[in-house]
DNA sequence: TCATAAGTGATATGTTCATACCACCAAGAT
DNA sequence: ATCTTGGTGGTATGAACATATCACTTATGA
């Protein structure tokens, strides 16, 4: 078969572009023709590669949580040996945040994509529910080490889903507050404080 | 002059329907056509009352502030005569859940302006952090009765604005996760043990 | 070498939308 | 009574969009 074009990096280079103006301009302004002069290609070749818009939206999402899924792998693989169940939290909540301009852009994408599963049965609850679905189960356990045998374990999954609701309505402040990134700190000591013992 | 037609009145229907319309179908699904046929009533006459569609979009939202406001002093209102810091907290925080239809909707329109407001200077972060913030220093000041002289005021601030960044991530929880209802009473007491004493 | 199909471009089509424009009605003022 | 203006409806216009179609190019396999 003929040339060449390396499909997997073809369709990362446009779900980037497609990320990048989701983030600046929002969901309602990825349109074809806007992803495809970000790309810098034709909007023929959006198409060929992603079938339908709602496809490539989809694609786009999927683009997004797997980037997200790697920080957090590379995260918790950097914490050395034998980290403190207070350090492991920690390093899961801080990924949460939108500390940097390309946490900040995803941030910023899959809340769009949060808002919009709300209002079409395109996107499942598993799709938004279950990566913090399972952030939780991990911080329960965490707590229940740093808690003993004495942990009740409806009590540790409790707290644990009340931390990271709590780590998320924070990166919602963080996007639309300037003056928060300088709290952030003393915030997520306030709540590992509070929350990491019995 | 002629004719009558109580203005204030009809810009109710028109936002009652737009918010019908946001919380079903998204806010992109908000048009002139969309929103005159929910309410209906001619396209002519949604642009007669609100001219543009930004200037629209943006009274359909302080539409859906004002209420929320007017509900918060009505619950705080019915608390009765000399209620503990803990009834006021806890009558703040279930107020930010959609805990029925009425209150699942507005949160969804709600939630489908903030994620525009990222993306376009329309909405400034006055629009959006106003009222938390509020939120934010009536709870301090709660947590702090609570605590007594020996209370930090900058850790009672921190408090404070954990618990509605928590409540907040609960209520998108609650939009997505069909089973979170059945917890949400635990949570927000757990919420309140861990956070209202010192 | 040349036929084939992947890859790419330009453009057409039909729809939906915001907004503008034109016409009409109804009631209060004169 | 009739003029005048607020209120209402219908429709036109032009832009943006998703999608489809036609045409071209190029590398590979026979």
């Amino acid at each position: 078969m003929p040339k060449l074009a390396d499909h997997d990096q073809r369709r990362a280079q446009i779900t980037s572009a497609a990320r990048r103006v989701i983030a600046r301009d929002g969901l309602g302004a990825a349109t074809f023709q806007s992803v495809a002069a970000e790309a810098g290609i034709s909007v023929r070749l959006v198409q060929y590669y992603f079938g339908t818009k709602q496809k490539f939206l989809l694609a786009t999402h999927r683009a997004v949580v797997a980037d997200a899924g790697a920080r957090f792998t590379e995260r918790l693989s950097a914490l050395g040996a034998d980290p403190t169940p207070r350090e492991v939290v920690h390093a899961i909540l801080t990924e949460l945040l939108p500390t940097d301009a390309a946490r900040r852009r995803d941030t910023i994408v899959l809340n769009s994509f949060h808002a919009a599963a709300l209002t079409s049965p395109d996107v499942t609850a598993e799709d938004t529910m279950g990566a913090p679905r399972f952030l939780v189960r991990t911080i329960a356990e965490q707590l229940r080490r740093a808690r003993g045998d004495a942990a009740d374990q409806r009590t540790a999954e409790l707290d644990a889903e009340l931390m990271v609701a709590g780590t998320s309505g924070l990166a919602q402040t963080l996007l639309v507050d300037d003056g928060a990134e300088a709290r952030v700190g003393a915030l997520l000591d306030r709540l590992l404080d509070r929350m990491v013992e019995a």
